[in-house]
DNA sequence: ATGCCTAAGCCCCTTAGA
């Protein structure tokens, strides 16, 4: 079963290019970020229509992310990352989907950017970070098959950039960021892309400025996280690439991970 | 040193993105 992540940057302007990728790749689950609409117009009729059932955490203009499962209800196990109650952004939705070997925790994330770096926008992405990694470790506790996805908003190495120059000074590849996703994979998540793909040069994103598409010139943010009950079951990982290159894309591509 | 594009709301400019 496939397990996908998109950042679509944007529901109501992406629809019909993501209606189009559902129907073509078909993913068991898709977890979606940036969907940037309120919880009242998510259009879930749409995601029906197609065989598709959905959950989501709306913000007006902003964020938001919705996790959908085709034929079954995704069963929603928690919104909003625990640890600070002021944290009002819609960026965390996790759920249990049934699947063949049973029910798979699915994390849905849309990790804080952090720029401008040094400030208030990267302190809340680090502390986001620190919160992040409590919640998963009680995760990994649970021995339940997990996959944690989204848009982690970290480089996590040299390797996963076109360029180390023009990204240095980017809150995606402060030391701060990596460390803090260093420290997660630490406690025992297997990133799947890098796994399958250790020489690195995967990109997931491509900037809409300055031709960085044309260029080839992106990098590696997306991410899927696996628990060692779902790394026992990989079999594939990748880039739906060819969704940046049509019309009207997300800057992002899609993520996707085959899980026996 | 800066803008390069794009989406959405505050709607013809501003904010935010990465």
């Amino acid at each position: 079963m496939r397990i996908a992540s998109f950042n679509i940057n944007g529901t109501k302007a992406r629809l019909p290019r993501l209606i189009e990728w559902l129907e073509e790749r078909r993913p068991a689950v898709a977890c979606l970020q940036e969907i940037k609409c309120s919880d009242d117009s998510f259009p879930a009729a749409e995601f029906e229509k197609i065989g598709y059932r959905a959950i989501w955490h709306g913000q007006k203009g902003f964020n938001g992310v919705a996790i959908l499962a085709d034929g079954t209800e995704p069963v929603e196990a928690g919104r909003g990352l625990p640890g600070d109650p002021e944290d009002v952004q819609s960026r965390y939705i996790e759920a249990d989907v049934a699947t063949s070997f049973g029910a798979v925790r699915v994390v849905n994330l849309y990790l804080p950017n952090g720029n401008p770096q040094p400030g208030p926008k990267f302190d809340y992405k680090i502390a986001w970070m620190q919160r992040l990694r409590t919640r998963l470790a009680e995760l990994l506790e649970s021995e339940q098959p997990t996959v944690v996805v989204g848009d982690f908003n970290v480089i996590p190495e040299d390797k996963d950039t076109f360029s180390v120059r023009a990204m240095a000074n980017d809150a995606l590849m402060q030391p701060a960021s990596r460390d803090a996703y260093a420290r997660i994979l630490a406690d025992g998540w297997t990133d799947a892309i890098d796994t399958l793909n250790p020489q690195g040069g995967v990109w997931t994103f491509w900037d809409f400025q300055a031709g960085a598409w044309q260029r080839d010139q992106g990098f590696r943010i997306d991410h899927l996280l696996l628990s060692p009950q779902a790394a026992d079951r990989l079999v594939a990982a990748g880039v739906d690439k060819e969704y940046r290159g049509r019309e009207k894309p997300s800057d992002h591509a899609p993520v996707w991970v085959e899980l026996a």
